[in-house]
DNA sequence: CCGTATCCATTCCGATACTG
DNA sequence: CAGTATCGGAATGGATACGG
């Protein structure tokens, strides 16, 4: 659904307040072709929706829809493990900050309903109905 | 480094608990020329490493680094998501539980440092070094 | 059981030219 | 400015056959 080159950096752009084609196309150096078909794909799949620009112009503006901005927590998780692992200290670009306080948001974490930190290895995937993946044997 | 079509169901059945080269192949449905290519590049960009089999193999097992277990809240939010929005209650499958209770783990929320959730709105992409991308009018 | 090698089809993408 | 049309090349993926 998003598992191509261009969406999810997309996504990530609309999130930054860009709305405009010329603006997703200059800001990520994307062939127009390729965009306007991943704008497409992506208002057909319902993340992004278009929207008349205000007064009289011919053209629309792309905005995420509630599915869209559902996807916040998984940009910020991919945003954070990139600059964990990705860049050095030296090529860092940017931060993702509170507005009011313009501190560096937290790290995303996995918790219980209770509110306790999970790692990994204390969840488990539970199959709710036998499928076809084998059931093999998963977790510990 | 993920951007493909399956490097990231690897990640996931890796975390759980999938070790084998046949395991992955079985359980994704994937051509074992495409399997043996991305765990070699998953390997290469230290997210998977090899690790002999307990005694006498002539095979290794295919495990996260912690680089690669980083990526936990990355496939937690991307299981959540697609919870959420690509299927209906009834082709849910499975379910991500926390192993002592047995409860589903809670959902991921953005957070800032002293823990306020926040909406997307409430954060803006913070520039470190002015680089290539035109500071276009972000965030509101 | 664990891969590699080969072949072929499909998808994806970038560059360019064109329309309104 | 906002797209569409076309082309060629690269990446991706599936099937199959083969070898350790």
């Amino acid at each position: 659904m998003i598992g191509d080159r261009w969406s999810l950096l997309i996504v990530r752009d609309a999130f930054d307040g860009v709305r405009r084609f010329g603006e997703f196309q200059r800001g990520l150096g994307v062939s127009k072709g390729i965009l306007s078909t991943r704008l497409r794909e992506l208002v057909a799949r319902g993340v992004l929706e278009t929207e008349p620009v205000s007064d009289e112009s011919a053209y629309q503006d792309y905005v995420l829809t509630a599915k869209g901005r559902d996807l916040f927590p998984l940009i910020v998780a991919l945003r954070q493990w990139g600059e964990d692992h990705c860049f050095g200290p030296a090529e860092r670009h940017s931060a993702l900050v509170e507005n009011e306080t313009g501190e560096p948001v937290g790290r995303l974490e996995v918790r219980s309903k209770s509110g306790r930190k999970l790692t990994p290895s204390e969840t488990t995937v539970h199959k709710l109905s036998a499928q076809r993946r084998a059931a093999g044997r998963r977790g510990k």
